[in-house]
RNA sequence: AGAUCCGUAGCUCAGCCUGGUUAGAGCACUACACUGAUAAUGUAGGGGUCACCAGUUCAAAUCUGGUCGGGUCUACCA
């Protein structure tokens, strides 16, 4: 089905209508034919547009994609080049993607896309998870059945085939994302892990493993979930969210003391009355389980009398010295044991005696709640005695760890120590088994979601409250583990599993994740490395049906067993044990071999061992897990196929893998674990986790809150681009991410809109001059200042976004990008260089002008490919399609740009940050005075101290000039003597050089007046006394900055300083209205709706001030204007009323006739 | 309970590694301006005890220790 579809994407465009296509894609119709027209062929005009519309961009931009099969190009267009190795987690289809999948598939997407590039090629192969429990009980609840049903109301053949449906249910839907966020992978040929061949590689894999000795079979006590019918993986029990607060009924149970040699001296000091040990539980559903209790050798426990706080009878008790606290008051102590009655609410007690646990050991107690279930004989050990081990604690309870041994891996361990027998008195549906009297068949938790559901703990309580065998019953709140699909409660219960020996390796694959490049470190050091110091043996077992089978078969006695690693390894010990067995054994499976290895069919295989004995399979699947971590080798069917690729490297290790940070005990450890124990390698080089999409106030996305963002409205509302460009930059990939729809606004407005524009303003001048970059590259050197400016910053940022790339910090990479469009590029290079685009002819400097922002946007392009590969291929091609510069027809198939060294001038990047800094100041100055930019003034002072700063700002004086529309520029040398100067201690320098007399130093020269620092800047030098010791302050140790010229307006930032000079002489003043006049008539022209070429004839009404001006500025204002007339006349009456500095008068303009 | 990351303007984030004296940017808000790129832009303004406490230092948002709050993870925890 998978392949059928996408196989049939090219055709359709070939042999289907075009409405066909349209509803195929859901893309407009005429966005279809607008590429073919225009992005195929080359165009002599730039597109241009009415507004930004991302969306839009993008179905054009996916069609053409799928036209040209970009992504298979991608690939295809570096055979041969150096692979770089990727690997994708696959996705478990049978649930909605949400937005924070975008996140980590973005990071995914941008990595390959910007490899390929920089020239690697990049196979990408899809994959899909299938098999485990969460499709499993997809399919349970729509069938309404439970897992006891299986195999019974429905055949495991059918309930397989079920599961083999609803696995990829919302495959379309995923498929649907990966395109529309433009997420470039291999989805027709994506590897699924219930394939016959993936579960082929699986078993060579199982096999390997057995061959080594790290596959073996043992009983354990293992996380158990009744609810879901399996025993839990460690990882599974890692699951994010699979602790939480409960509060469950708690008991501390008194188990009564039988009185014998060894227990005499607790008789003793209790004067022979009844002593029991107290033993905390948060779980009395074990109690009827309990064969031992526990204590720590070396802990002190005290002998307490006292009274049963329910029942109020006198008793003795024996608890851990430090936790007296936790039951008695202090106030209670040595009280008064004779006025004690049922009211009373303070509980006297008194110690008796004091003992280490080891004294203890040994000793026998009366059993709690027997029944017929749990008689001694039963339990097949020697019980009720009281242990030591060091697990106990005194952080919590009583000090006295009541043991269960089925139930705790601690009291597993303890009780096989010595030997006082196991009781399961649970089954594996979670409820008490037969011969527990009045809990027998009650479910231990509420399992079944049941309404009426009375809590057995509780009845458990009550029933030892009334017989004064409760010392405290109470609601206790802690973390209970939870099945992480089920949502209910855990219990630890001893199973048969098989399991892979990783604590074997745990030392090589402590020392190879050294070598791995964990983004970000901590996570890798941190939280992956404790895991790996702690990592226990990894439980494979699953005893559920919709997975793949553990290919080992043993005889009934278990003498033998055999582990198959192949199809046809199989095949062939099928035949054999036909042979020998003969009869109807394996009869299916003769004549074909076998066609599908899940269950039922392995299960029916009957194979033989050497002396002739039938073997059946195992019947555990193996942990999901597995699958996912074996997938560099199964995704390419290793070692059937692709040997080399593998054992070469072309295919393995992966050079990077990223997934979410819950990945990190899921598949990271699993690709690792494999990797290391299979071929003693790391499994990938670098891997980077992103952290968690939380809403935007904080919280955990969960359908429960109702918080989450469907990822398709998002992206269909704002756009692919920006929401990947807003994920990316908005926070590092690892930080945990606000999601904000307002940010994604603010991306799309600020930097797409502003890119955009500036596109859109190339386009309009570039498609009236007809510039299509046919002219001759002009070398750097012959470009304006400007240009070379805006070239030198371009190729700093290509270096500095490379380098950011490179250390997998695409945030810094984009947000140094956004900086570049929206500072550097648009709100000073455009603004400052908009008159060269439409003034004057096409010559030198125009074409300069041409080429240089051309370079600007086609570096761009290339620069944001990665992260935002809709906008980027759409603006490539949209510049290439004109000047055809290369081949390839998609940005994602040229290569990132390479930063150009010799472009770079860091000295002319500094003084243009001066030329901005000089600007800005100087119109904040005109604000503070309230005169527009558009009146002319005469000049500006700038205090210079030193000739580098003058010439620096020499070279940029034109600009400056321009921009805050002022005449003259005068630099300031102290010689001038009227800057009143300001001096700073260089805190940096002088610190260090004087450490503890720094305050005081700093007092000094803030005393100065402006005679010692002329001294001072005079000499080099100054000579002072701290603390009565000489100092002589150097003119590095301290910063002058210039702070007024009396009788200017001044303003300053860091060492930069202007003063403007405001004075309006009336040839200003002129000049300005002259401005004023142009400013209006260019609004009529844009009103009437004129084109940007068209010529015009103005006619004003004439008075006093325009005469003034239209006389002096006749030729300048009808250049700006492109007036071929402009005359005064005397009373018009027609025309528009305009008003120049609160003048009214009209004007008349219309359209030059020719 | 431990581990780890985080806490800077109403919001999103820089700055912390390498301590240096007016703590920055964008958004939002207010006012004014500019504009043949115009749903853009500029200037100005309000807005911060850099979570808190202590220490080191001439000097702490920055280093150290602790406290509080939040996230994530771990845990045999009876």
């Amino acid at each position: 089905m998978t392949r059928l579809l996408n196989n049939s994407i090219i055709p359709l465009f070939n042999y289907f209508e075009p409405s066909v296509i349209q509803s195929f894609f859901s893309i407009p119709l005429q966005a279809i034919f607008i590429y073919i027209g225009d992005l195929t062929m080359s165009t002599t005009k730039y597109r241009e547009f009415n507004q930004l519309n991302l969306p839009t961009i993008e179905q054009e931009i996916l069609a053409k994609w799928a036209e040209n099969q970009a992504f298979e190009k991608s690939v295809s267009l570096r055979e041969g080049a150096e692979p770089f190795v990727f690997y994708e987690g696959p996705p478990s289809a049978n649930g909605m993607p949400g937005i924070h999948h975008v996140i980590s598939r973005t990071l995914k997407d941008l990595v390959c896309r910007y490899k390929t590039m920089q020239g690697f090629q990049v196979k990408r192969k899809g994959g899909w998870d299938t098999h485990g429990l969460p499709v499993e009980l997809g399919v349970e609840k729509e069938l309404g059945i439970t897992k006891e049903d299986i195999g019974k109301k429905i055949s495991i053949v059918e309930y397989n085939q079920k599961c083999r449906e609803a696995v990829l249910r919302y495959k379309d839907k995923w498929d649907e994302l990966t395109t529309k966020m433009g997420y470039w992978v291999d989805l027709k040929n994506p590897y699924v892990t219930f394939e016959n061949e993936y579960i082929e590689t699986l078993w060579w894999c199982l096999k390997r493993l057995y061959e080594k000795g790290l596959l073996y079979k043992s009983v354990s006590i293992q996380p158990y979930s009744p609810a879901a019918g399996t025993g839990l993986s460690s990882h599974e029990l890692n699951q994010p969210g699979t602790y939480k607060d409960v509060k469950d009924t708690s008991a501390v149970a008194m188990f009564k003391t039988a009185k014998n040699g060894d227990s005499q001296f607790l008789f003793d000091a209790a004067g022979n009355d009844e002593v029991f040990f107290l033993a905390w539980t948060t779980t009395p559903w074990t109690l009827p389980s309990n064969l031992g209790l526990t204590v720590g050798g070396n802990i002190d426990y005290v002998l307490v009398k006292t009274f049963n706080p329910y029942t109020h009878l006198p008793v003795n008790v024996v608890l851990a010295k430090n936790l007296i606290g936790k039951y008695f008051k202090p106030e209670g102590e040595n009280g008064d044991f004779a006025g004690y009655t049922a009211e009373t609410k303070l509980l006297p007690w008194q110690i008796l005696a004091e003992f280490k646990g080891k004294q203890l050991e040994g000793l026998r107690y009366e059993q709690l709640l027997p029944y017929e279930a749990n008689t001694p004989e039963k339990s097949g050990g020697d019980p009720f005695r009281v242990l030591v081990d060091s697990f106990v604690t005194t952080e919590d309870g009583t000090g006295i760890v009541h043991t269960a041994p089925a139930f705790g891996a601690d009291d597993y361990k303890v009780g096989k120590k010595y030997g006082i027998g196991i009781l399961t008195l649970v089954d594996r549906e979670g409820k008490f088994v037969d011969g527990l009297g009045e809990f027998s068949h009650r479910y231990v938790k509420n399992y079944k979601d049941e309404q009426n559901y009375v809590d057995v703990n509780v009845d458990i309580s009550v029933k030892l409250k009334k017989e004064n065998r409760a010392f405290k019953v109470e609601k206790y709140e802690h973390s209970y583990p939870h099945c992480w699909r089920t949502d209910k409660p855990v219990l630890y219960y001893p199973l048969d599993a098989w399991f892979i020996k990783t604590t074997a390796v745990k030392d090589r694959m402590v020392e190879l994740n050294k070598t791995i490049n964990w983004k970000p470190k901590a996570t890798g050091e941190g939280r992956f490395g404790n895991w790996l110091e702690n990592m226990v043996d990894w439980n494979l077992s699953r005893s559920r049906y919709w997975g793949t089978p553990l290919p080992v078969w043993r005889t009934a006695d278990g003498s033998e067993e055999k582990c198959i690693g192949s199809i046809e390894e199989l095949n062939t010990e099928i035949r054999k044990a036909n042979e020998v067995l003969g009869g109807d054994v394996n009869k299916h499976y003769l004549h074909d071999g076998i066609l599908d290895l899940h269950k039922p069919y392995v299960d029916e295989v009957v194979l033989v061992s050497k002396d002739g004995k039938p073997m059946h399979r195992e019947p555990d699947l193996i942990d999901v897990w597995f699958d996912s971590g074996a997938m560099p080798y199964a995704q390419w069917h290793y070692p059937f196929e692709n040997k080399d690729a593998i054992e070469k490297g072309t295919a393995f290790p992966a050079d990077f893998i990223a997934e979410g940070v819950d990945q990190t005990r899921g598949w990271f450890y699993t690709l690792h674990a494999l990797g290391v124990m299979l071929f003693d390698n790391v499994a990938y080089k670098t891997v980077v986790s992103n952290g968690l999409v939380l809403d935007k106030n904080g919280n955990k996305m969960s359908k429960r809150l109702g918080n989450v963002v469907n990822p398709f409205e998002t992206i269909g509302t704002f756009g692919a681009d920006a929401t990947r460009w807003y994920l990316i930059t908005n926070a590092s990939p690892w930080d945990s991410l606000k999601f904000d729809i307002e940010g994604i606004k603010e991306v799309q407005r600020k930097f797409f809109g502003t890119l955009y524009n500036t596109y859109q303003f190339f386009a309009l001048y570039a498609n009236v001059d007809g510039f299509a970059f046919k002219e001759a590259y002009i070398p750097i050197d012959q470009r304006p200042e400007i240009d070379k400016w805006i070239l030198s910053s371009l190729q700093s940022l290509v270096k500095n976004v490379t380098e950011n790339f490179n250390q997998y910090e695409p945030t810094l990479a984009g947000r140094l990008i956004e900086d570049f469009v929206d500072e550097q590029l648009s709100n000073w290079y455009v603004r400052l260089c908009r008159r060269r685009f439409w003034k004057g002819e096409y010559e030198h400097d125009k074409i300069s002008a041409y080429q240089t922002l051309y370079e600007c946007l086609e570096t761009i392009a290339r620069l944001m490919a990665p992260v935002s590969p809709f906008f980027s291929d759409w603006l490539f091609s949209n510049l290439n399609a004109v000047t055809g510069k290369v081949d390839e027809t998609s940005v994602h198939h040229v290569l990132y740009p390479k930063a150009k060294e010799e472009f770079i001038d860091l000295g002319l990047e500094e003084r243009m940050q001066l030329a901005q800094d000089a600007s800005s100041l100087i119109l904040s100055l005109r604000k503070k005075v309230n005169i527009k930019v558009r009146q002319p003034l005469q000049k500006v002072l700038i205090p210079v101290f030193n000739s580098s700063m003058k010439g620096q700002l020499q070279k940029v004086e034109d600009l400056i000039k321009t921009e805050v529309n002022v005449k003259e520029i005068q630099y300031l040398t102290d010689t001038e003597g009227f800057i009143k100067k300001k001096i700073k201690p260089n805190f940096q320098a002088l610190g260090k050089k004087l450490g503890g007399k720094m305050k005081a130093a700093g007092v000094a020269i803030g005393q100065f007046t402006q005679e010692d620092i002329a001294l001072l800047e005079k000499e080099g030098t100054y000579s002072l006394l701290i603390d009565n010791e000489p100092l002589i302050l150097q003119l590095n140790e301290v910063e002058i900055t210039s702070e007024d010229i009396p009788g200017w307006m001044v303003a300053n930032k860091g060492i930069l300083t202007v003063a403007l000079d405001v004075t309006l002489t009336p040839e200003l003043e002129s000049e300005g209205n002259a401005r004023e006049l142009v400013n209006r008539i260019q609004k009529i022209r844009k009103d009437n709706g004129y084109e940007l070429t068209d010529r015009i004839m103005v006619r004003l009404a004439d008075s006093e001030f325009v005469k003034q001006s239209v006389s002096q500025f006749d030729e300048y204002i009808r250049t700006e204007i492109l007036a071929d007339k402009l005359e005064l006349v005397d009373g018009l009456i027609d025309g528009t009323e305009i008003e120049v500095n609160d003048i009214s008068l009209k004007i008349q303009v219309t359209k030059s006739i020719n």
